[in-house]
DNA sequence: ATCTGTGCTGGAATCGTTTCCATGATGGAC
DNA sequence: GTCCATCATGGAAACGATTCCAGCACAGAT
């Protein structure tokens, strides 16, 4: 009886042959004549041979493994994401070792480490610091891809070496500049003069861009820079609404920041559109259950990490200097309404009427 | 200069000492005099050396990998389930790889597969199908630990060898029994005599369990079996409020089945609470958005991912006959009411209205 | 009959670590 | 001064695969 699980060379005995033609036959790399063949399979099936994905991993120095980084698991968008890589992963018979950042740059380097240690082959990363923290990867000949965001730092021209390889990584990214384009635009359209916006750097930028493109005038009390913690959101939407009730419409930049604005806007006894309207980024179950329903702007998040996956898996060497974009989409649903008090009258609403604030 | 990542020989040569020494200082298990020591140390440093994963791996027959199987990553419980896994996965610096199963008793099988082959260490699953696909893992020395629920067929008393081993299996499970008898002894008190229930095997054994002992008689045409597929809820939920308009309540046995089961009402004019109390098995932040607001038993998610992880990782030896039951709640919010029409009176209300059924 | 090219085959080296074991040195006790 | 225990040390053997390369058999051409 086997002690233990069966090797090659346990294989090879059993056949008569020497390791070298199992290894052959297995994997099918070099030839054979089919009567060892058969030999070398029924010994295999015999003993019920299942080659040790460790031995391999070392001769052939790589572990065929996909190391996938997002902020946070629980955020429906990322596992959206992460699911999308699984899914692509799986065609490919790749394993997938997932890590949550909570958008710590700290945190990231270490799992970076992590993934460079265990010679993992590639990599795709929701990045959630600088640009250089990726530096290691690519020595390492790890792929690289990047999904939803790009590194800090890597919007503008190169600069070193090690910055223009960093340039080359392919990434897949939402249109988000036309979701907002459009968000603000249905906003301004529907008489919105004082908007406001939750939400991180790189949104933030495309958001006072749309407002120009509207003719919207910028408020930069009405902009706030959130990333999306769970703990913080709220009392990021709650202050907004408390320091300028004469806000009429609310931009939020992701479902978490959504979500703390309509929590935060029925808390502070606002009706959702009639006092405010919000449009979130990120179009989830949920908004088409809370009420009114949340007009969004939808983005393909499993389509996102599919491709990703495709990029690191199917051509890995190809590099990229465009990433690729893909559309999202404006869906109206329930929660914007002509602004009914004060906005659109003048720069600032003039005396607005406390509408019930507690805190 | 170096042409790749240096290996224990170099800095062996790069310290003048053995191999043997350089890793007996840098693993910290034999001893080595503080002369020699620094001088490795200095050397290890000088070299940017990373002991590759790999030959370790091998040597040690072991990958230092945590194996992660879940039905659906997108499903919310199932995410808190998998960030509480990652939490403690990080605290031992270990690495987590996630498979999901789709429900799909198959997929499971690959999956373990892959696991075994993988040399994967430990293995923490919601598992999809039948105890015996897991008799290869046991086999292959990993540890497993179960949660969330058991495999098929794995309640009833043990049988053979495998099947005792199978029954040591730790599992860190809800208590839905107490929950699903508090929700029930709810609706039951508020007046409700058809109650009807969406959910899979386990709770649904819970769900008459409690209905018996509130004294609701149960009405097998009110309880249907679902999963919990995105694609499939929404029908079952719509095809049960059609059959039996005279549904007063209803229990939804995960987060899935319960949105879908707030759609379905709302798609069909079914009122909530006024013409149905509906109430979900799993809080989620949406809960509290949707209005009515819904009144639900909450189960700590991540918590069973942390103490799954504890249990496989810190004393993976410990083998339990008694599952580890967290507590569920119930938390009550709007969504329930007492029945207006029909309910309570007889065993049957007479002649229910249709109230505007469409299909 | 000899030569050559083709195609199987298996021994041995390799990947990078850990760990066993033999060796040499050191220091204290007699 | 001798002896023994203790300790640091490095060579070498695993771990389980892949793959290079040399050897060998055999078929066809000369």
């Amino acid at each position: 009886m086997m002690d233990h699980r069966a090797t090659i060379k346990d294989v090879a005995a059993a056949a008569g042959v020497g390791v070298a033609t199992v290894s052959r036959v297995l994997s099918g790399n070099g030839s054979a004549s089919s009567r060892t063949r058969e030999k070398v399979l029924e010994a295999a099936a015999r003993l019920d041979y299942r080659p040790s994905a460790l031995g391999r991993n070392l001769k052939l120095r790589r572990t065929g493994a996909l190391g996938l980084l997002v902020p946070d698991i629980t955020n429906l968008f990322y596992s959206r994401l992460a699911d999308g890589v699984l899914s692509c992963a799986r065609s490919m018979n790749e394993h997938v070792i997932v890590g949550t950042t909570g958008n710590d740059p700290e945190r990231e380097a270490e799992l970076i480490g992590g993934f460079v240690d265990q010679s993992v082959d590639r990599v795709i990363a929701v990045p959630s610091g600088d640009a250089e923290a990726w530096i290691p990867v690519l020595r390492a000949d790890i792929h690289l891809v990047f999904a939803d965001r790009l590194p800090l730092g890597l919007s503008p021209t190169p600069t070193g070496r090690d910055a223009t390889a960093l340039h080359k990584v392919p990434a897949v990214l939402a249109d988000d500049r036309s979701g907002i384009h459009a968000a603000v635009g249905y906003l301004a359209g529907l008489g919105h003069r004082r908007i406001g916006f939750l939400g991180g750097n790189g949104r933030q930028q495309a958001f006072r861009e749309a407002l120009t493109h509207s003719g919207v005038p910028a408020d930069d009390e009405l902009i706030v820079t959130a990333r999306g913690a769970r703990d913080t959101s709220y009392a990021a939407a709650a202050s907004l609404f408390q320091r300028r009730p004469d806000i009429s419409a609310l931009l939020a930049g992701n479902n978490i920041l959504g979500e703390a604005a309509v929590l935060a806007a029925r808390e502070l006894d606002l009706r959702v559109p009639k006092d405010v309207s919000i449009v979130m980024f990120d179009d989830v179950p949920w908004a088409e259950l809370c009420s009114p329903t949340l007009t969004v702007i939808s983005q393909p998040a499993r389509d996102m990490g599919y491709r990703a996956a495709e990029l690191v898996l199917r051509d890995p060497r190809a590099t990229r200097t465009r990433p690729t974009v893909l559309p999202t989409e404006l869906v109206v649903r329930g929660s914007c309404a002509p602004p009914t008090d004060g906005a659109g009258r003048g720069r600032y609403g003039t005396d607005p009427r406390d509408r019930g604030l507690r805190g």
